[in-house]
DNA sequence: TGATTAGATTGACAGCGTCAAGAAAGAACG
DNA sequence: CGTTCTTTCTTGACGCTGTCAATCTAATCA
C-alpha cells in the first residue's frame, strides 16, 4: 500500500467541504451550490455526489462540524467560569452568542430544520444532541441526566426559559432586528450581548 | 369609468399574493418560486413581474402583511389581558408564540435577514417597527417612547431580554429543536410554550 | 378612424440539482 | 503479459429556476 497517494480519497472529500465553507462564509447559505463548490474544489460538477448523497449531506456535515465547534466553545467557556453557579450559566449564555456572532451562516445553517432534517442524519444528530445536553446539564439542577425525549419534564421548564433567551437574542441580532445602532463591529454587538445576557441571568437567578 | 371590470388591476396583484401565500404553506418557503405563482394566479410566468419587481418584492409585502397580522395578535391579546403589568407581559409574549405556531412560514420570513432586505422596503420596514414599537411599549417601563435607533439605551435592556426569551423559544419550537416529545398537536405545543412563558415572565417580573 | 401606449405574453439565456451513461485508471487473476 | 472487473470521475442531458428582451394585445385618446 503506497504511503503517499497523489490526491487521496480523503483529500477531495475534505477539500469540498472546504469549499463549501468557504462559500457559505463569503455569500451565505445561498451562495452554496453543489456546482459552485465542485468549481471552487476544482472537480468536475457531479464528483461531490461520490462523497455526498445530495446537498442536504453536505449540509448536514457541516452542521455537525458547527454543534462539534460550538460544544468547544461552550466547554471551555464553562471550564474557565468562576465556580458559582450563576457564573457558569452566564459564561455558557455568553459562549453561544459569540459563536453565533462569530459564525453567522452555520448558527443559521444549524437552527434551520429545512436545510437540513438531523433525523436522516444520526451522526449530525448526535453532535447536536452532545451540544443540548451539555446546555441541560450545565443550566438544569443538580438532576443526573435527562434525555430529549424527557422534554416535557417540569425540571427541563428553567433550563428550556434560559437556552430560549439566549438563542432569541443570538438570532435578533444575527438578523439585525435589535437595529444596527445595536453595534456595528463584532466587539461592540458582543459586548451589547454580554450587557443583556448579564440582566437575564441575573433574573433567572432568582 | 366602468364600475366593474372582467378582471382587474387589483384583482391579479391580490391573486399573485393569495397564490404565493398558500404556496408557501403548503410547501415552506423554499416552494414559493415565480413561476409557480404565476401559474396559480394563471397568469403567464413573466407577468407577476409587472406588480412586483422580483422576488424579493413579493416576500416583502408577505412579510409586511405578517407584521401588521402579528401587531393585531399582540394587541388584541395585551387588551384582553388583565390590567396588572405582568400580565400584560405575559399575554404580549404568548400572542407572540401563537402567532409563530400558528404561521410558521410567515413567521420564518418575517426573522430571516436574507429573504428580504427591509432597508430597501420601506412599508414593510414600517409595519416591522410598529410592531418592535409595541413590544417596547407594552414591556418598557413608563418610558414614553424609544425609538429604534435608541436602542443602546439602558432601558432597552430588559425590553430586548423580554423579547428575546419569547422569540427565541418561538423559533426553537418552530424548528423543532426541543423535541418532538414537547408535543404534537398545535394545542399541546402552545400550552407548553405557555408553561415555559409563564416561568420566565415571573423571573423577570422581579 | 388611426396612433399611442400600457399591459401581458412568448421566447431565450444562464444557472441550478440530479439522473444516466460512458471513460479512465487501477487491482486481481489467468 | 493480457484480460477482466471494480472503483473513480467526467461528460451529457433533463426539467426546473429567476429574469431580460422582444413581441403581441387591447384599451385610450386625438
Amino acid at each position: 500500500m503506497a504511503v503517499t497517494k497523489s490526491i487521496s480519497r480523503d483529500d477531495v472529500r475534505a477539500s469540498i467541504l472546504e469549499a463549501s465553507l468557504s462559500l457559505m462564509n463569503e455569500g451565505g447559505l445561498g451562495a452554496l451550490s453543489m456546482r459552485e463548490v465542485a468549481r471552487r474544489a476544482g472537480v468536475s460538477h457531479q464528483a461531490p455526489y461520490h462523497y455526498f448523497t445530495d446537498r442536504e449531506a453536505i449540509l448536514a456535515e457541516l452542521a455537525g462540524d458547527g454543534f462539534d465547534r460550538l460544544y468547544d466553545y461552550m466547554v471551555s467557556a464553562v471550564g474557565l467560569a468562576r465556580k458559582e453557579r450563576a457564573e457558569k450559566n452566564r459564561a455558557l449564555g455568553e459562549a453561544y452568542i459569540r459563536f453565533a456572532l462569530n459564525n453567522p451562516e452555520i448558527f443559521r445553517l444549524m437552527f434551520r430544520a429545512e436545510m437540513c432534517d438531523l433525523a436522516r442524519y444520526p451522526d449530525a444528530k448526535a453532535k447536536a444532541d452532545r451540544c443540548f445536553q451539555l446546555v441541560a446539564d450545565t443550566l438544569g439542577a443538580a438532576s443526573t441526566t435527562m434525555s430529549a425525549s424527557d422534554m416535557t419534564s417540569p425540571d427541563l421548564v428553567p433550563v428550556i426559559a434560559a437556552w430560549s433567551a439566549a438563542h432569541g437574542l443570538a438570532t435578533l441580532m444575527l438578523e439585525g432586528k435589535l437595529g444596527e445602532a445595536f453595534g456595528e463591529t463584532l466587539d461592540q454587538r458582543e459586548e451589547a450581548a454580554r450587557r443583556i445576557l448579564a440582566f437575564t441571568s441575573q433574573q433567572f437567578s432568582k
